[in-house]
DNA sequence: ATGGCTGCAAAAGTTTTGCACTTCT
DNA sequence: AGAAGTGCAAAACTTTTGCAGCCAT
């Protein structure tokens, strides 16, 4: 049986390939990078990385490669209320995020709620919807600790 | 009996006088413009507004304003997306965002689904959750027509 | 009067763009 | 060959900050 980690590597690269984007090694590297764990890196967290396993690559090449793989439906753009965008492969299953504001740990929840919340929306609201997107914050388990 | 704006208007400026922080002519501008409507503008927006009555005013100063708004929980600040912030008067009434990607028209909705879905993410994750906020994308009735 | 607030200018942080050169197909 | 992609440097855009003087309390 296939490794997970492996499974989702050949995906992406399957995306990357039929999304009519070139093939080139630093867009491959980018794509690993916010492709291995559920990091959710932001642009220069992802460059740093990056440089690691190839020193000349420039911090343009990472942005223009996030907009095109953005754009190529590769990956999806986060933003957790700071001023940076972070980045997570684009998955099959609708998911959230919740982040705690202790230790800015991401955690991704499954919403069981919000098909009908959608519904609920549309028909009051008479829109269309294409997306939704729930961001919760709070402190986890450890970090709540600290607080008392 | 009293109109709706004023009533808002006084609840503002109360919020403001119990905030700590002086009254100011930019501040009562700057916070009026926010409470004018529900235009969900940006700091350019704002600033641009403001000087109509204020030619002298300062964006640093609409900056300045808005984290200490912020801050005094007077306003809240909301991210649609775009790289620039948004900014509406704290409701008592919790209430979240649908944006039409057609007009730009920022529609605000109740969620009656929201509580039993923080109560279910809380419990499955472990964590304490101080905020939730929900953004839904979409095409409203006009902009969809235009789209057939 | 005095500490908070403002305007101005300069800086900081993130993202985008122009251009010449290189690489993928 | 030709289009797409890259690196570098410069620019753009939003937001923050230092400082001297001003104003609300």
């Amino acid at each position: 049986m296939m490794a997970t980690k492996e499974k989702a590597l050949l995906t992406e690269r399957q995306a990357l390939s039929s999304s009519g984007l070139r093939i080139t090694s630093q867009r491959a590297l980018i794509l690993d990078i916010i492709g291995r764990g559920h990091e959710h890196l932001d642009a220069d967290e992802i460059y740093r990385q990056a440089r690691k396993k190839d020193p000349r690559l420039s911090l343009s090449t990472v942005y223009r490669n996030l907009q095109m793989l953005k754009k190529a439906g590769v990956i999806d753009e986060l933003r957790f209320g700071e001023s940076r965008h972070h980045y997570e492969i684009k998955s099959a299953v609708e998911h959230h995020h919740l982040v705690c504001l202790g230790c800015g740990k991401v955690v991704e929840f499954k919403c069981r709620l919000c098909p009908e919340m959608r519904k609920d929306v549309a028909r009051k609201e008479g829109f269309d919807i294409t997306g939704v997107e729930v961001t919760m914050t709070g402190y986890c388990a450890k970090c709540r600790q600290g607080r008392r």
